[in-house]
DNA sequence: GCCTGTGAAGCTATTCACAGCT
DNA sequence: AGCTGTGAATAGCTTCACAGGC
């Protein structure tokens, strides 16, 4: 074997460790619907129910389990509450992890409000805004820092992942301060696409793309579904 | 040719006609760029520049090209103008296109601030919330109607896409009234996957599946990138 | 029978690489 | 030289299909 062919099989080996992010995904989904069904007092369920109410096909839910390591049984699918277990094991941070909210318009205020105790081990600590009118109100439990004092804050507080939701013209700045203050993940809200270094995982929720899709099959009223991209 | 081919050959002939999601998607942000460099004055521009600011590949850019037409030169590249005018040819519709906003909540708000006057043909016309103190309001040049009217509203202005801002329990009940009333697609911001018929266009932003995903690739500092989904 | 786990096949999407143009 | 347009190759993701188990 020659030294290329085994740098790339090594290489392979460390990114089959790690699922790709359609597997995340929908393992996050798996689990949010797996609790549902766990407050309806359901213990078992096989693949294809799951993956009914997920809107995939049953192969692509034992696939994604196999990442997991988890297995089922023939005779009664799987252990809901063991398959919660697991999938917490694999996407929730063993320590609490903080993540921070930058620009407190409308979109940051529901952010905010749609997180804020939800995640166990993951929780916006602290918010940002230019806006003197906002900066020192606590909302959510979660108080506003002005702008400025970014870097600190998050440095700080060891916080790894940024929430973007700044106008597009402040945000590749706003992202060059979280990443210099050590900030490992975005989560990008406005309408730009963010020059990061490799080593962060940058997220972009483009919501003026999305509508022009959405019009546009709509339009042609096609036949074509889309999972949670 | 067998005749299973043959309609396996039609068929792929059909699908060809319109690009694929991602392509449709990545067009927008093609667009939304263009645009900025128009602002900037800039009047021809190559490939990789274009790819460079959309995070993609040049030959990515080229392939995205293919599907409208649209042809550059060797010499110059493209023409910024002629290629926002072909991009708009494909994604804008030709008449006026109407959104119905379904929610007002701190996310309804955002959305509806975010898109209004954004896009030429395609606006939010009504929006829709169970709330007393919202009905009859108007926000942004936009109406608040009492959800009960949604059907009638919705059929009267012949609005074609959906948008689901409320609570996830609300979601599946909100998105079969939509598409009881003639809709082709939705935006859908619930938690939850909607039941619908194929026909319809479902565009799921799973923001809690997004920032478990953010969270996982920052804990593990990893060199994955995404592009906009 | 109907389930899981998984190699193999099939698809889709992206990138390579080069002919052809200026 | 440096670009576009595109067939061919590759990589990545999903589904098929079946062995093995209850």
């Amino acid at each position: 074997m020659s030294r290329q062919n085994l740098a790339d099989t090594l290489f392979g080996m460390l990114r089959q460790a790690l699922p790709p992010t359609k597997t995340i995904g929908r393992l996050s989904l798996y689990r949010r619907l797996l609790l549902q069904l766990q407050a309806e007092r359901v213990e078992n369920i096989y693949s294809h129910q799951l993956a009914a109410r997920a809107g995939v096909t049953s192969a692509q839910v034992r696939r994604d389990l196999m990442s997991l390591g988890y297995t089922g049984s023939p005779a009664h699918g799987y252990h809901v509450a063991e398959m919660i277990r697991s999938i917490g094991h694999l996407l929730d941070p063993p320590q609490p992890m903080g993540a921070a909210l930058v620009g407190l318009g409308n979109l940051g205020r529901a952010i905010l409000t749609y997180f804020s105790g939800r995640r166990p081990n993951l929780a916006i600590r602290a918010a940002f805004d230019i806006d003197p009118e906002k900066v020192n109100r606590v909302m959510q439990g979660c108080r506003c820092h002005p702008l400025s004092e970014l870097e600190d804050v998050v440095r700080r507080e060891q916080i790894l992942v940024g929430i973007i939701c700044t106008p597009a013209e402040a945000a590749q700045e706003v992202a060059d301060a979280l990443t210099r203050a050590g900030v490992r993940g975005l989560m990008n809200f406005a309408p730009v696409r963010l020059t990061v270094p490799e080593c962060i995982f940058v997220e972009d929720i483009d919501m003026i793309m999305s509508l022009e899709k959405v019009a546009f099959y709509a339009r042609r009223n096609t036949i074509r579904k889309d999972l949670a991209e």
